[in-house]
DNA sequence: TAGTGGTCTAGACCACTTC
DNA sequence: AAGTGGTCTAGACCACTAG
């Protein structure tokens, strides 16, 4: 017969993705290179279309995206700019603990200890290093309006941090990732459990032994999707809540 | 001089709102008013976009936005369709209580009393209800894998679900709230404090006294805007705990 | 006034589901 | 093969910001 063979075309549909995701992809290679950093304006849609050899709407399905993740800002009239870790952004994102009357404000922090040691076999896990290697972790106390309401353990990767325990330790730590050592917060997963408190953690937020506070085991995710930080606080909760819309 | 006056042309600037969240709030009355009920079919987009007035693009962000709020589910070579409350939708969006290790299954639920009484103050303002007026009042144990986890209290208006409280009541409430009242809760917001429990609480969870447990307020938010229903859960984080992600 | 992101439209084509 | 939602493009116009 007259009919065409069809092995003549072989369009490839396996592995699909939409091209505006590559573009989104692309457009976080850039920021997880540094090429793109926190708080830098971006080139128009109309010059990243061009450069990348995409529509103008395909453009701005990837860059919506990235809007969507809280990993650039959009300003209309203004441009579209790479969001940093700064305390009004912080406070909203990642800080669900409010008082139960009035309004919220970025806590203050007093470092308990510092201490350099070896990974335990949970802490390799959480964080994604080997068992034995190098780990620092922070101790502090957080209070809210003059009253200590958090005492927190914060645990890092010295081969991902640095020389992070040398000097002064901010209030913000995740300003600090972002600033000095190019790591993105991009998002966090915790798990929350209701326990009392032990006789040290009671002392330091001045209540007595056993008192009932909420745990909150926090992972810290970075841009590229490894475990940047472990950090467990636990929080009085007479005058305090935490929040968590379900949508 | 032969310049015409600017008066000729007064485009209204004021109270702008785009064409495609004015669609939005169209469908979403639709389902208010339940011309649209919940596992329903809607037409196509062309067809939406022919009787709306305006292009299938704009339809498409009317529909995207209401699936991003969880109202609608779209599925590809299929249509968009009315999204229920399922076991499966309440699981994942709703209950966050999971086990430390293993899967998470819907709770059981045995209830231990229902009451109508008149709503006290609190009551009335959660529910937007004048005080006194009646309210029914569910007491319940809820259980995963044949532990008792949850003991909560379901406070809710008998003027907007009247004889709710005359038969069997269900383990999923919100379906029965979608089916029998047309009442779709869109989203809630909690509240988590950590406590000690009382000897009732502690008795029907077959602990002691003082044991610590999370406390979860809940205010579940119908389509319209209005607090549909008022929970306080009591949970057990012993070998469960809460989940919440922070994106 | 110029430049940016935001909206709206129109059409072509692709991937998925069902018949 | 037909119908659905999903992607990609192109162009016009609107709203907002800045100089």
């Amino acid at each position: 017969m007259s009919s065409p063979p069809s092995t003549a075309t072989p369009p490839p549909k396996l592995g699909f993705r939409p091209l505006y995701q590559q573009v989104r992809d692309d457009f976080v290679q850039r920021l997880v290179d540094g090429r793109w950093t926190p708080g830098q304006a971006l080139p128009s849609e109309m010059e990243l279309a061009a450069e990348v050899g995409v529509s103008q709407g395909t453009v701005r399905k990837a860059l919506d995206a990235l809007a969507n993740e809280n990993l650039v800002v959009r300003r209309q009239g203004r441009g579209t700019f790479v969001a940093e870790h700064d305390e009004a952004r912080i406070l909203f994102q990642f800080f669900k603990i409010v008082p139960d009357k009035g309004e919220s404000g970025f806590p203050a922090s007093r470092i308990l200890s510092t201490e350099r040691g070896a990974a335990t076999y949970a802490e390799a896990g959480v964080l994604g290093q080997p068992v034995g290697s190098p780990v620092l972790r922070i101790e502090r106390v957080r209070s809210l309006g003059d009253r200590p309401v958090i005492v927190e353990t914060v645990t890092l990767a010295e081969t991902v941090f640095p020389g992070l325990g040398d000097g002064e330790i901010p209030n913000n730590l995740y300003s600090l990732y972002a600033t000095r050592y190019g790591v993105t917060v991009a998002h966090a997963q915790e798990k929350l459990k209701a326990i009392a408190l032990t006789a040290s953690d009671a002392t330091a937020l001045g209540v007595a032994a056993g008192h009932p506070a909420l745990l909150i085991d926090r992972r810290a995710i970075s841009l590229d999707g490894t475990t940047a930080e472990w950090r467990v606080s636990r929080c009085l909760t007479d005058a305090h809540h935490y929040v968590s819309d379900l949508k």
